[in-house]
DNA sequence: GCCGGTCCGATGACGCGTCAACCAGTTCAC
DNA sequence: GTGAACTGGTTGACGCGTCATCGGACCGGC
């Protein structure tokens, strides 16, 4: 090492540059394929089902946040943009003078109806009908491994 | 199936999810670091791998684009930032009127420098560390093998 | 040579996410 | 109780990526 850096390997660099590209490709094919077919972006997505996952379908934005492992502020922004597009709608919090609870709408229930089975479809048959038990479980270990590393650094 | 929808089973919605969040969160920290510490943004250190991977530090908008998967808007806007922040400059293209090269500047290889020990340190520690060199290698496949289908498949 | 089709890149509008600053409500020490 | 610290959410400015559109250059057939 002339010049004291442990640069990638081959093996390394291709790995990670997969991984990358992997997930910048699916993510790119499925959130174009849910804004095309259910007029559903994939944030909203992912905001819609945490409200239906949770009894009358109203949260906290900081719930939500916390669970999408957003930052407050993208939270407060993008609630707003789906209260302009009908999805969700935004209550005052009795309890906390501060807080405010997001509830999905009708609309939004339909919304959710039809991008989901989609959704999973796509996930499916872009992603998991490719992998074979092993390597889905192989994924899962490292995602939570690493993750669990992520948590622990200090780091910033 | 009442539904007709073939739904996730736990370990399918384990890995999608652990596979989607690892992602966001090691770019998350990744880009927040060279930012930081390089005052150059993951985008930025893209096209300037790609720069000096070349002779003369030029190449095409076209080949720029192809080589990152980006769109030409993408490339053409994004150029237009970097050029803002001294990194790279402008020339028009001999060959083809249409055409125009990216040609990077002393700053912009100073930049790089900089940032690619960082770059690599993190990959690293964030990543690579944590993986054992059989993990390595599905990663790599299983990455190799899924982006095959995607390009396959007629999907849009 | 000319004309339609294609290709390269630029541009403007728009939605999104981040950052920093801010405000009002809450909590805690004393 | 009062003031300081903290918390939940908001706001505005900014950089980024996408989409649609455009203009100019190239290429093919005729």
């Amino acid at each position: 090492m002339t010049d004291g850096v442990n640069w990638l390997t081959a093996e390394e660099q291709h790995a990670w540059r997969g991984f990358v590209r992997l997930h910048e490709r699916l993510m790119g094919r499925l959130s174009h394929l849910l804004q095309t077919e259910s007029h559903v972006a994939a944030a909203d997505y992912a905001v819609l089902v945490n409200l239906t996952d949770v009894p009358e379908g109203r949260q906290r934005y900081q719930d939500l946040a916390r669970a999408l492992e957003w930052e407050k502020s993208r939270m407060s922004h993008h609630i707003t943009r789906m209260i302009k597009r009908g999805l969700v709608v935004r209550e005052d919090c009795p309890e906390d003078g501060r807080g405010a609870f997001a509830v999905i709408t009708e609309a939004g229930r339909e919304a959710i109806a039809a991008a989901a089975p989609l959704h999973v479809q796509a996930v499916r048959s872009l992603f998991l009908d490719h992998l074979t038990a092993a390597e889905l479980r192989t994924l899962a270990e490292i995602s939570a491994r690493v993750m669990e590393r992520l948590d622990d650094a200090p780091e910033r």
